[in-house]
DNA sequence: TTTAATTCCTACTTGGTCAATGGGATTAGA
DNA sequence: TCTAATCCCATTGACCAAGTAGGAATTAAA
């Protein structure tokens, strides 16, 4: 599960996304989305020492995207506010940590399921921009389509 | 992530899993596996209210799985103990939950894109049992040899 | 130059959860 | 009856998430 301070990052930059050039300012954000106004303000502090947005002080001043929605993905954000995308640290790249009660990491049968499952999660949120998020995504809607017959899947 | 507790419960799963017919007591599991005793017992009747395992008690007592390994799969488990496996509760099957702050859930461009993400994880978790996981998965490894050499997919 | 509106900074609170531990009651085999 | 196991209940300590509070610094417009 995501954070909800995470989700409000996310929120936040698809917000900015759809104002493509322009800035906003951190309460018309936080009105629009539905977000604590200064529990945004720390949030937008993150998301500009992550470098993923830049912003301006002092009267007219705001936030705007530093890069344009097309070249911003989803497995960024979480990855900059939440840290890792996988289940456990001996199972991400960006984030590995050994696990400290596991005898040979090699041969763990656990590791290796959870190893699939993250690159699965990449895959998805390290393509997925806010742009194309905006866009609507038929290939979204085409992935749940397909997914939605198999049983095996219909839990979650 | 998962928690602790998670961990250790997938662990003990795969630990019971290994001793097809036979139970085990929870502190031989314990000892092999390098988790507290007092604290995998608990986890242990987690499992068992879950109806994942049935145990004896008494001298010669202990956990089995109460069924094959191969009719188990990590998701199940992983949602008995730590719930939901989406990223957001508006994006999960079996735990759904609205969120509070969004106006219209349809066209959130956010939840649309976490549906996807979650479909692909149960796709995984739902169908990885654990007579699999013990067997090695050749499956596994093809699939990691071709996210590798995607650049989109180096992180984690 | 004043004023208003914004980001920025530091600190604090509150509540909940996770990870474990401790002590003992209950059950069953030798 | 003794021993060794599961079971049950309560509690602890640490940590962190979520949000709040108040004001300092900065900037543009009036």
């Amino acid at each position: 599960m995501l954070s909800q301070r995470c989700k409000y990052a996310l929120k936040a930059m698809v917000d900015l996304a759809r104002v493509p050039g322009g800035s906003r300012r951190v309460s018309d954000i936080a009105e629009q989305e539905n977000i604590p106004r200064k529990f945004l303000e720390a949030i937008m502090t993150d998301l500009k020492k992550g470098l993923l947005v830049s912003s301006a002080r002092g009267k007219l001043g705001g936030y705007r995207l530093s890069r344009p929605p097309d070249l911003i993905t989803f497995g960024e954000i979480i990855r900059l506010i939440d840290g890792p995308l996988a289940l456990l640290p001996c199972a991400s790249r960006n984030f590995y940590r050994r696990c400290e009660d596991c005898e040979d990491e090699t041969t763990c049968a656990l590791r290796r399921v959870l190893i699939d499952a993250r690159n699965e999660v990449a895959a998805i949120l390290d393509r997925r921009t806010l742009a194309a998020a905006l866009a609507g995504s038929s290939q979204s809607q085409f992935a749940t389509a397909i997914l939605a017959d198999d049983p095996a899947v219909s839990a979650g």
